[in-house]
DNA sequence: TTTGGCACTCTTGGTTTCTGAATGCTATTT
DNA sequence: AAATAGCATTCAGAAACCAAGAGTGCCAAA
């Protein structure tokens, strides 16, 4: 257990790395703390001892460990009021009310990477288990169509599919119909299970060019579960910060995010908002990723902070909780 | 006017400096072209007088200038074959006739990425003069709707609109329908003066709730023209080339690269194949672009590839050229 | 327990030195 | 006249070196 003024010590440590990215020396803290520097020293020592924190050469000031942010972030960081600019840009999002849930999450995420140039996620808006609400089809060309699925959420999928032969409109439309009769109201998920058993018996048995048809929305509306999206903004701001001075270091992070299923991999599980320091993130040992889980009204997904180890994690965490509890609170 | 050997020497040079981003000695030309180091020291003096060459420093070997790779473009570089493995990897694109135009053009140009290392724009795809196929809304919530316009091409817009006040289902049937009545056939550039002048007048007269479900539809299709929209892919990409192993050079590029502006404003004008290099594509003095405009069936746009001004000019030129003229072969 | 003092360490930035890869030029050969 | 051999010269890049400054650790005194 540490004492008082040790806290103190790993808090001024912590907050001065994170605003200069610069090992913090005993000089500058003694002038905050008013004591001699070598009082620090000797605190700072034993913060080493216990892990908290390291140098980055044998004389050079302290730069806080992973478990020295651990530590930080679960026993001296406080719970943060959003600054009043924050708020007042977020507001902008949740007051307007003619957004749409999944445009508002993105929007206001996209504002948090602005303001903290951290980058921001937003995973799963995972639409599977949308219903269906109706379907429609448009012949584009003699042999090709578009169909639109739309589901009761106000997701829309559309495709352009073949049509092994020429297909007259009416018949078209006649499809359509069946389909809708038939498949209005089951999930996503379950569409192409039921185009086999429940409508290509119908349609085999009242349309004409059944076998073209049922082929094309067939492979229409096959492939729709597995589009978790992924929506990434501020990508490139994360390297201007000073730990990616550096050209490989760049290049690396910058194929990490181009790697859409490492982006997949931070979907969170767990309701809070959780903290991932680090080698915690398992994308890069010099950042840090925040995330929580969000659900309302049967959508749920993940929103994320990815930023730098010397991540301003209170303010992070505070955007992070605001925009969460604003889904909450949304009328839709 | 250059002599052949002039030429045939500028001609190494180039494409030596765009295989090993190096300046080129003399020694390693006298090996190819078998005479001595010192006569090809004299010709490179000479161009470098005709301002073609460049040297990095008083002793270094030689670089082309602008003006050189210019000349190599328009004087020496002959149109190439694709080779047999760019042409088969294209080839799954515009064999596979299931996809729609604009999927088509996007796919092959992010294969053409793919090969290149550059990195590929894919503008327009403009569907402003589209016309409407059909249109359809879905209510959502007890205040909100999904309105839907898809085009005689196959394009498909949503948007999630407000309804100012509780609307019945059938009322939005019966909007939809008399907006089917009167827009279908028409630009989608013209829809919002068409529903101003056509649709209102109507919707006035035979829907109680016309002001909500005017001002809904409204709201959701009267944004649609302005969308020219900028297709990017392997942005990254471009930041392997040596050119950019510096910080703040990448910094800067992965900037220009936000800026959708800077983007949009590379559309094609002009027929044919366009290169511009270092300063005159306006993005970059170490960069070149690559460009055509392509036109089918009333849509048109750009295709572009930006890459390094050691770009493989003419490999760039042949792979552009085949996807346009396959856009042209299309079925539809 | 705190602090002043001092020796020691290591980074950072600047200067120097060295080597090798080029060039330009001149004198010579073809 | 054109090509080449030879040689002095230039310069980048790596390694070595140096000096200054910012830190630390530790000991002995307050």
């Amino acid at each position: 257990m540490l004492t008082a003024r040790q806290n103190e010590l790993l808090k001024l440590i912590v907050e001065d790395y994170i605003k200069t990215a610069r090992p913090v020396s005993s000089k500058a803290i003694c002038e905050i703390m008013n004591c001699s520097s070598a009082t620090i020293r000797n605190e700072m020592a034993a913060l080493e001892d216990y892990g908290l924190l390291e140098k980055t050469h044998t004389s050079s000031g302290r730069i806080p460990s992973d478990y020295g942010y651990r530590y930080y972030v679960d026993n001296i960081m406080k719970p943060k009021e959003l600054t009043g600019e924050d708020m007042l840009k977020l507001q902008t999002i949740f007051k307007n009310n003619s957004l749409v849930l999944s445009d508002a999450i993105i929007k206001s995420m996209e504002i948090v990477s602005e303001l903290t140039n951290y980058t921001a996620i937003v995973l799963g808006t995972s639409s599977a288990d949308n219903k269906v609400a109706k379907i429609e089809a448009i012949p584009t060309s003699e042999n090709h169509m578009t169909a639109i699925i739309i589901t009761d959420k106000g997701h829309v999928e559309n495709r352009n599919v073949v049509l092994e032969k020429h297909v007259s409109r009416d018949e078209v439309k006649q499809t359509v119909d069946i389909i809708n009769k038939l498949i209005v109201g089951i999930p996503l998920s379950e569409v192409s299970k039921a185009l086999e058993f429940e409508v290509k018996p119908v349609i085999d048995k009242y349309v004409k060019q059944h076998e073209a048809l049922y082929n094309a929305f067939y492979n229409a509306f096959s492939d729709f579960a597995p589009r978790a999206d992924v929506k990434m903004h501020g990508t490139t701001k994360l390297l201007n910060e000073p730990e990616f001075n550096d050209v490989t270091k760049m290049r690396e992070l910058l194929n990490k995010f181009e790697d859409k299923e490492l982006i997949k991999h931070i979907k969170a599980n767990e309701e809070g908002i959780n903290i991932y320091i680090g080698s915690e993130s398992e994308i890069d040992n010099d950042i840090s990723v925040i995330k929580t889980y969000y659900t309302k009204d049967g959508v749920e997904g993940t929103i994320a902070l990815i930023g730098p180890k010397r991540m301003e994690y209170d303010r992070a965490r505070a955007l992070l909780n605001y925009i969460k509890e604003n889904i909450g609170k949304m009328d839709r």
